[in-house]
RNA sequence: GGCGCGGUAGCUCAGGUGGUUAGAGCGUUGGAUUCAUAACCCAAAGGUCGGGGGUUCAACUCCCCCCCGCGCUACCA
């Protein structure tokens, strides 16, 4: 592997519209702090930056949503995310957000080195504006009837019923979110990355260059959206929340936020280091990782570097560890659903427990696929792990040195193999002296290769390996005939209690202070960096030092614990309860005459037959008995309803509407269905059977 | 539908250019022990390695088909 001289670690830049979960930490905190932390123990220079997402139309929107300007709404949801990642100890360089001074001007000067050389492309198109409010409307501003499902709030980037990606002009009656009005279409220039043109220089570098050091998910999603093919993206966007496009003829533009976004990686570490910088983005000595969700791949891996290759003189990423997602109690994590552990009111639940939380996240660290959270495993793991294995081993250490040397470091003495007793002792040294050295190599190299689950459990392997010593050697019992071996047993495992003060500082920070402070181990410091170096246990507690009293590292999580945890998720299930939730009933259209209804021909018709469309899973070809024929219609809800479940149903529908084609087929009309608020479909239909054909009103 | 990733003991996961009885931790059961937060230590039970075909002397490991989970993507008038 190639040697570098410096690291820039990256994680994913939090998007402020919300409070931080569980999800967010394992897929891509808890992994890069994990490893920042091990790099900076190894003597790396590295720098570990972060920092909040703040433009965005989501962003205006939510801050629309709860009464406040975009300016606000980001304070406080910055300072939210500021304050839980410094409670929980994510130990970044520096925590930046995008909304800073500095990173308008680096967003800026990197559009402008990219348009010198004129690589942007220049469009005008026609785009929906407000006349009443004078604004261009960004997708998410315009709402209207999906030409999908007929769904009447659908967004102009996405119907959210139907999951479709929608363009604004399809919407069949579009309005504005902001004014009610219609908007009308006027011409807007706007400017594009020409993704396609990296598409040969991706293949070289990416497919070609890191097919065997990246992770196979990662991989695979970059190649597949690379062999699809690649289009120019929009950078763009007319709005005025945003870092304005340092163009003169680009009044009123901003830049789109995916194009922001990432280089506010850079920003941050300019701001962190305002004189040396450019050697953390520009020397090709320094190693830059990003570490995300599996969400962000295609922007960390495709996107972003092609960026930084038309900027010029950027390093590029060197290994991007995505992790997949995680799940809670068997089911996705949901923020409408508040179907989620949020990280501050995890800390405030089980305060001085941040351990707890990073050893069981680790230990199911989505790194090869979705994991799941469940508190009964979260119990489990800390009871029959942390407290059972490592902090009774550390414990029993230390109250056996109390018990029979009052808290000081007995003599390492070698134990001469007078009787057969002692050799045997020797014997189980040199075995668990090789067993923990060989786990020290591993953990090393599992966290060397993002491999922080088996990193964690090799760590913990030196406890275990401990454990056994004990029980092979039994001090308690050697007491009675010969205190020196017992002092030369003691010595050794207060060595190992010193190599796991070391060994668990990447994974466990606190218990890590704990065991150096029960060690009264200043004298430790110096033994740290030679156990990095050397990857075997190394001396830590120097002959007749005066130990602290021993305290205990982790404690057992009661089932009341659980319970109320359990509670908690079962209680907030039904219904939204965090602020930045988004209501889940929709806003009411602007008023019509009742002209616009008598326009519809609503009709109760009877499915004939269903069968499932070939190459879709969208939609079933309904053959449905309007009474006034028998008609073909198309409907989106395969995913909804088997064929053999929705045949011989009664249905209502739109009889008038145009026909449209879809996959080759007319569809000849549109069948109405109520959408819970789970996104669930259900069918409308009269309370009795009625004759098909009759009419709705 | 296409593409990508995954599907190994109750749970979390290892594994392999194909080759003796498929591994670990936790859980379970039994035993031993008391220094320790009823913890530790020992032992056992527990798997048709998603399903079905094929290649091979031999496949969990290679090939084909199918099923399931997750993601991206196209069609839900």
């Amino acid at each position: 592997m190639k040697k570098f001289k410096r690291y820039t670690i990256t994680s994913a830049l939090p998007y402020a519209n919300g409070p931080l979960h569980i999800g967010h930490i394992a897929g891509a905190y808890l992994p890069a702090d994990t490893y920042v932390r091990f790099l900076r123990l190894r003597g790396e220079d590295v720098v570990f930056v972060c920092g909040s997402d703040e433009h965005g139309v989501a962003i205006t929107i939510g801050a629309k949503k709860e009464g406040m300007t975009p300016r606000q709404f980001v304070d406080k949801y910055h300072a939210v995310m500021k304050k839980a990642f410094e409670d929980f100890g994510i130990s970044f360089d520096i925590y930046s957000r995008t909304s800073n001074e500095v990173h308008y001007k680096t967003a800026q000067d990197f559009f402008t080195k990219i348009d010198q050389q004129k690589l942007f492309i220049e469009e005008t198109s026609d785009q929906y504006f407000d006349e009443q409010e004078g604004i261009f409307l960004a997708d998410r501003y315009i709402v209207g009837t999906c030409p999908n499902c007929g769904n009447p709030n659908a967004y102009g980037d996405q119907c959210e019923k139907c999951g479709t990606s929608l363009s604004p002009k399809q919407l069949i009656k579009p309005r504005s979110t902001v004014s009610g009005k219609e908007p009308v279409l006027r011409p807007t220039k706007h400017w594009y990355f020409p993704l396609d043109k990296f598409e040969g220089w991706l293949k070289e570098w990416l497919i070609e260059g890191h097919k065997d050091d990246w992770k196979t998910n990662v991989y695979g999603q970059c190649k597949s959206w690379i062999d699809q093919g690649l289009q120019p993206r929009s950078i763009t966007r007319d709005l005025d929340w945003g870092i304005p496009v340092p163009l003169p003829d680009a009044k009123g533009k901003v830049l789109y936020v995916w194009f922001d976004a990432p280089i506010g990686y850079i920003s941050a570490t300019k701001e962190l280091r305002p004189n040396d910088w450019e050697k953390y983005w520009k020397d090709p000595e320094t190693r830059l990782i990003h570490f995300i969700g599996k969400d962000n791949i295609v922007f960390h891996c495709i996107i972003f570097p092609s960026m930084l290759k038309a900027a010029g003189d950027f390093i590029l990423p060197d290994n991007v560890p995505a992790n997949e997602f995680l799940n809670l109690e068997g089911e996705k994590l949901s923020t409408s659903r508040n179907h989620a552990v949020w990280l501050h009111e995890y800390l405030q639940d089980l305060p001085g427990r941040r351990d707890e939380l990073r050893y069981v996240l680790n230990s199911i660290s989505p790194e090869t696929k979705d994991a799941d959270f469940t508190w009964k495993d979260y119990q489990q793991k800390v009871n029959s792990e942390l407290v059972a294995i490592l902090g009774n081993f550390i414990n029993r250490v230390m109250v056996l040195t109390w018990k029979y040397f009052d808290g000081k470091v007995p003599s390492e003495k070698e134990l001469p193999g007078t009787t057969e007793k002692r050799k045997r002792i020797l014997d189980l040294y040199n075995k668990a002296h090789e067993e923990m050295n060989r786990s020290v190599k591993s953990m090393v190299n599992a966290l060397d290769n993002f491999r922080f689950r088996e990193a964690q459990f090799e760590m913990m392997n030196l406890a275990r390996t401990g454990n056994k010593f004990l029980a092979d050697t039994e001090p308690w019992k050697l007491a009675k005939e010969d205190m020196e071996a017992v002092g030369s047993i003691l010595n050794y495992v207060l060595t190992i209690v010193g190599n796991i003060g070391v060994a668990c500082a990447p994974f466990l920070p606190d218990a890590s202070a704990s065991i150096i402070k029960q060690l009264n181990g200043l004298s430790l410091v110096d033994g740290w960096k030679l156990f990095w170096k050397k990857e075997e246990l190394v001396p830590t507690v120097p002959e007749n030092h005066q130990l602290n009293q021993p305290e205990l590292l982790f404690r057992n999580v009661e089932d009341a614990e659980l319970e109320k945890q359990l509670e908690r998720l079962k209680k907030d299930k039904p219904k939204a309860v965090n602020p930045e939730t988004t209501s889940t009933v929709k806003p009411l259209k602007p008023e019509i005459v009742y002209d616009d209804f008598g326009k519809l021909d609503i009709r109760v018709g009877t499915v004939l037959a269903a069968e499932k469309m070939e190459k879709s899973n969208k939609l079933l070809k309904l053959t449905v008995d309007t009474g006034l024929d028998k008609r073909t219609i198309l409907s989106g809800i395969a995913q909804h309803f088997s064929p053999e479940e929705i045949t011989g149903k009664q249905v209502t529908l739109i009889a008038n509407l145009a026909p449209r084609k879809m996959m080759g087929i007319e569809s000849q009309g549109m069948i109405l269905m109520a959408e819970d608020a789970d996104g669930k479909l259900k069918l409308l239909q009269p309370s009795d059977v009625v004759s098909p054909g009759s009419t709705v009103s």
